[in-house]
DNA sequence: TTGTAAGCGTTATCAA
DNA sequence: TTGATAACGCTTACAA
């Protein structure tokens, strides 16, 4: 197109190939020793002249050195593996970029690897991870199959685990403060009037922070029985594909409440979006027929039915501080595996009114 | 034999090292060409005694190779580069994983670089991304840019562009068929009795996509309004921090309508939501006091006002479509850029039923 | 059919 | 302070 171009580029194989160390080296009339010192060691230990006469090469050669070369020697690869359970989850994708940026602010690639939801694609993705060198690991992963990130642990990487533990495992963890979140959910419902509770979760088994949400649950309608009089609580797990259980679990609800008003706490987003289907298939309302306070703070929360009452996770500082753990421990922080819980905010709505 | 020998053969150690092909060379007592070869080139030119001698020291060393040395050597990584230009965006997570998914099935890992909005880093992503030889691009950028990703293009890389074309570039480019869809939505509004419409979109400049839906739906009004006596239509950008505009544009919708009836087309999921908000403000509700088709079928739509009618995306095709793009490409084929434009499908719910 | 050796682009260890 | 030179883990002529 434009001849200017074709006369800049004008060595032919100038434009397709990178300049490497050799090409500065030689532009410089230096050794390839020298500009690798300039590049790593900054400062020190180079004349003026020297030091100037490889900068001029590598800014004409328009010269950066290949991370993967540089992995191959130094056996650091500036990268970080990320395993999430889900993208689709929004809870996910917020992590993924809290994460992210600290790690790109850091100097750190990311290397993505989704689960979709399938734990047996664990143990792959942590082998492929591993295979291209990653320094470490930020894991949001089903929990299952704890041996993969074990495996990863053992071969010296550091791991982060993120909303989920892992049995037994020895990384630092971070996490929103279950119980307290729970806690703050319960009591705002109760303190709302409903007295008839029901804990709306995925399959619980295995996966630590479902575990630890109903557990708190329990123990909040066990604790609060004594002061709070006619309060009862119930948990039921939700399939994805049995839309007429949750139904028939929203029934009994109504029909153990009695008199006594019946509201739903649920796990995730996705339960909410599946009881807010079934409450649209049984013709309630939230608030009115049933209160709802829900984990994770959604953008389209405020704007179903009534506006739905959440539990905001700071999901953002979650993964900044897990990226944050992960690269303490690249730069040598030797210290016992760290709990880091932070806490949820709730975002009273229309759904948690009686109205 | 240095300290480093004696690390790698002491007990504790030999756990962390990964082995490599020096190691299955000697355990099978052969020489490194014969496991590359054995890797490699599979059944050919090797002697069946040989070839399990190295099948068996593989397995009993657990061996698998360095896709970091494979890359420096072969010049090939393995590694496919997806820059987005938000995770946060539905639309952008909804492709992610439609390529991951066809990425990880051709045995091609994916790098994730997220602008978060920010169009400066374009450049720096495709930087990043090149010095860990990537072998391709799929780019969901801002589009600003184009030096940028032509760069990548004229180092050889493929390139394949998803929902956002840079003016001039050449390279395969995977879209929704933006033009036949915003006719779908419009028209649904038409037949339904809405008579004064408003195109609702983020700004517009420089986004092929949104340049096209506005585009689109300006030459339907005008298309139409022969045919449809009383149709009206014109176009508002919504800015992110200017909500007070966006209920000012709402407010005089609905005093240009007079008694015709007044709707909404909003260019995305993020315009939808802006819209969703304004509705709430002013306590005006959907499908009665104003019409809306959305694009973007998100999982809460169903239950937003009386159920959100949306344009679909096909966005797992569209990912799956734009990896099939590059892996073709790395593959071989050499084609001329190809413009792969898929059909939106339209989900009718109460916003578009005037009640 | 197999082995030897060079080299991909770096960094690190020596001498000089 | 600088320069050869040997790795890092792999592939690939070229020899045997």
């Amino acid at each position: 197109m434009n001849a200017k171009k074709a006369l800049r580029t004008s060595p032919v194989a100038a434009s397709a190939a990178r300049s490497t160390i050799a090409d500065v080296a030689r532009e410089a009339g230096v050794s390839k020793a020298t500009v690798s010192r300039f590049l790593n060691h900054r400062e020190r230990l180079l004349t003026p002249d020297i030091a100037t006469r490889v900068e001029v090469a590598i800014a004409a050669l328009d010269y950066s050195p290949s991370p993967m070369a540089q992995a191959l020697k130094r056996g650091r690869s500036r990268l970080i593996g990320l395993v999430v359970a889900d993208v689709t989850n929004p809870f996910s994708v917020a992590v993924l970029r809290g994460a992210e940026k600290a790690c790109q602010d850091a100097g750190y690639l990311l290397m993505l690897f989704n689960l979709g939801n399938d734990s047996r694609r664990e143990t792959e993705a942590i082998a492929a991870l591993t295979a291209y060198q990653v320094e470490g690991f930020i894991l949001n992963t089903l929990g299952r199959d704890a041996s993969a990130a074990t495996h990863a642990a053992r071969h010296g990487k550091p791991v982060v685990l993120v909303d989920r533990r892992h049995q037994g495992m020895q990384a630092d963890f971070v996490s929103l403060d279950n119980a307290g979140a729970v806690q703050l959910g319960a009591q705002h419902l109760v303190d709302a009037g409903y007295r008839e509770l029901l804990f709306v979760s995925e399959p619980v088994r295995d996966v630590s922070s479902r575990e630890d949400r109903e557990a708190a649950f329990r123990r909040f309608i066990s604790d609060s029985a004594a002061e709070v009089p006619g309060l009862q609580g119930r948990t039921y797990e939700s399939d994805v594909d049995d839309a007429r259980g949750l139904d028939q679990a929203l029934h009994s609800l109504r029909q153990r409440a009695g008199k006594r008003l019946p509201a739903i706490v649920s796990s995730n987003a996705v339960v909410t979006l599946r009881v807010a289907a079934a409450m649209a298939r049984l013709g309630w309302h939230f608030g009115a027929d049933v209160g709802l306070v829900g984990f994770d703070d959604t953008e389209w929360a405020p704007y179903v039915g009534p506006g739905l009452s959440t539990i905001a996770q700071p999901t953002d500082e979650l993964g900044r501080i897990a990226a944050g753990c992960l690269l303490e421990r690249l730069r040598g922080l030797d210290l016992p595996p760290r709990q880091i819980l932070l806490s949820g905010q709730l975002l009273a709505r229309g759904s948690s009114i009686p109205g």
